[in-house]
DNA sequence: GCCCAGGAGTGTG
DNA sequence: CACACTCATGGG
């Protein structure tokens, strides 16, 4: 069964391939990922997105709204940081890049794991987790474990799986938190939320920002990786601690700094350390410096 | 072989 | 609070 539905605007290739996320893949046209447990296939045909799901599940179209945060209203966000005038020059042409809504403790998991990686070595760490301890919820297509069942692994197990010096803090994770912590820190206050998962292991500014952003859903969480740190010098002559950078972007961007803080990502992948371009590569000699 | 990665923890000044 | 060093390892 394939269900349709139209999330506008969207663009699959923006949003499911820049490091949001780690276990979505393209085949041919479509994308395949994981949703909850099932195993979802997307692909979009003029301004319809096709949904299809194994098991077949009718609420397949809510997960996918919901990972894709249907309900944003890009057009308001985008007016809200054109503001920005480096912003303003390229943001047409990332319209269709929308932040994602994943799951908490999937999330929380892989920005540890993200520590010191790369995008391409996270995806490996998160699948052989899956591999290794989640169900299997269609043939060869496993969910990601639960705080539970990833609770049951011992080290010497997780240190099997590649991990490397990221294994300590999985199973740190996975034995201090539960279920019943992730649903409360689901209604704390910004600030409150991002100081409490500081607390936790491995987690430091920067994977705390991600997971309020992506897990938690807080649009005005702005993590900064050396990607964004180079961003934010080359394109608005700022530096400094992660304190200091994070004040000038919450200044800036605001209730929508998780939106800008994407774009700029997206856009010092393609384009940096060197390039110039914001967004698109036709317009890498269009770029108006800050400082 | 070399460089770097969507950093964090710990110790020190 | 700000820096220096360490941590294991694979992908490009």
């Amino acid at each position: 069964m394939t269900y349709e539905t139209t999330i506008a605007p969207l663009d699959l290739d923006l949003t499911l391939s820049c490091g949001q996320t780690f276990r979505w893949h393209k085949e041919g046209d479509s994308w395949k990922g994981i949703l909850g447990r099932r195993l979802i296939i997307l692909r979009t045909r003029g301004r319809t997105l096709e949904v299809r799901s194994e098991p077949d599940d009718g609420d397949a179209v809510a997960l996918v709204r919901e990972h894709v945060r249907a309900d944003d209203d890009i057009p308001r966000i985008q007016r809200r940081l054109a503001s920005d005038p480096v912003l303003a020059r390229g943001m047409r042409d990332v319209r269709g890049l929308r932040i994602v809504k994943t799951d908490e403790w999937e999330c929380l998991v892989s920005f540890v794991l993200a520590t010191y990686a790369n995008i391409p070595r996270i995806t490996r760490m998160v699948e052989t987790l899956c591999t290794m301890f989640g169900d299997e919820v269609t043939e060869g297509v496993h969910a990601f474990p639960d705080i539970r069942r990833l609770g049951q692994a011992s080290e010497k197990e997780l240190a099997g799986c590649g991990l490397g010096y990221r294994a300590k803090y999985v199973g740190a994770l996975s034995s201090c938190l539960t279920g019943g912590d992730i649903r409360r820190m689901r209604r704390l206050p910004f600030e409150d939320l991002r100081s409490e998962l500081v607390g936790l292991p491995g987690v430091g500014n920067k994977v705390a920002d991600c997971v309020a952003l992506f897990g938690f859903g807080r649009l005005e969480a702005f993590p900064i990786d050396v990607w964004m740190a180079r961003a934010l010098k080359r394109l608005y002559g700022v530096g400094g601690t992660y304190k200091a950078l994070h004040e000038f972007a919450s200044d800036r961007f605001g209730e929508y700094a998780g939106y800008a803080q994407e774009y700029l990502y997206y856009n010092e992948r393609l384009c940096g350390p060197r390039g110039e371009c914001l967004f698109s590569k036709e317009r890498a000699d269009a770029v108006v410096r800050q400082d």
